[in-house]
DNA sequence: TATTAAATAGACAAGTCTGTCTGTTTTTAT
DNA sequence: ATAAAAACAGACAGACTTGTCTATTTAATA
């Protein structure tokens, strides 16, 4: 596997700042090769299109997100402080990105509903959440001895914080999921 | 109070319906006109700038979606049906609307945070929505003669109806409003 | 019916956008 | 050191964007 360029990765820097921070439709090849100080001949020698960097965006970002969540989480010991931990991860990253809330829902809503590849990608990094938090509450419940519906409470867990993050970035404020961590709290023995 | 034109009726029915699908920075006014079938100096009329029609739009939408809640929650007798009334309302509108999603929740996430007029709009119509909902959570307790934590049961609520409703728009599915609906069912006594 | 207001069509300016292409310079590898 | 590859700067085409303006036609009102 041959490494990216350090030109490649410099691309996709920029994007990822300028594209939570603009949105996709409102960040321009001209500006990004700019801010990268690269040329535009070799932003189109690697991303033929714009649409190539958004995809190559959200496929890195993905990657990326569940990496750093999962070092996050190896600090913690038992399965309740893990899921609670998703909380605090979350929460970490707003408090860097001035509660802008949630990169892949902010991208959902932006694209248009016919970007299937694009559309796949987010699908898949949320059903991913979601399976992640359905295995920490099994292992919460081989631990504990207390059985629980876990697909039904991976659920409320995961609107519970998807709706957070929403609701972080419309008030600016972290509020919303330092309450639904809370809420989830008391939802695990 | 003088009633609108038809013509400033006709662009904001048109735009309601672009923006919603095609978000705001993708619709031109060229294809505004153009779908409303009226001149482009009335366009510019009516609307002095493509932003002032967003504005516009936001404020009517508010209204039109307070008003189309309560005809609906008038149906229901009791506090509980009224606030499972409100995931019936969101699911009914969402099934026409190909599980888009909040429309007020894509504009957020479209817009950038800089245009405070429009963000303001938002947040306080999500404000409302928690207010409501919170209400009526006073009246169930009057009527049950259940005590309950108002404020936190009242954000529970909201978090799971909007991380539903982002999830519906994400998974292209009904599902997971029903699903939320169906776990604030067993909130509710 | 005459006058005023409102809506029409559409050209146009000035700027943006994506993507292509030419030619030069720098880096890498043999 | 020489040859090949990569990055550079930047002009350019063509299509879009918002917003202005002229000139004509339709509709409302006195």
């Amino acid at each position: 596997m041959s490494k990216p360029s350090a030109v490649k990765t410099r691309i996709l820097q920029v994007a990822s700042r300028l594209f939570y921070k603009q949105g996709y439709a409102l960040t321009g090849v001209n500006q990004l090769i700019e801010e990268a100080a690269i040329a535009k001949a070799s932003f189109y020698k690697y991303f033929p299109a714009k649409s190539d960097l958004l995809y190559a965006y959200v496929l890195e970002k993905d990657k990326a997100w569940f990496a750093a969540l999962e070092e996050k989480l190896s600090l913690q010991k038992t399965a309740k402080d893990k899921i609670l931990g998703i909380f605090d991860f979350r929460l970490e990253r707003q408090d860097e990105q001035d509660y802008g809330g949630c990169a892949f829902v902010k991208l959902s809503a932006e694209i248009s509903a016919d970007d299937q590849a694009v559309s796949e990608l987010i699908r898949q990094h949320k059903v991913r959440l979601q399976n992640r938090i359905v295995d920490l509450l099994g292992q919460h419940e081989v631990a504990t001895g207390v059985s629980v519906h876990k697909e039904v409470l991976g659920q409320t867990i995961y609107f519970l914080m998807e709706g957070a993050t929403v609701d972080v970035r419309i008030k600016k404020k972290r509020d919303s999921l330092v309450q639904a961590k809370k809420i989830v709290g008391t939802l695990l023995y």
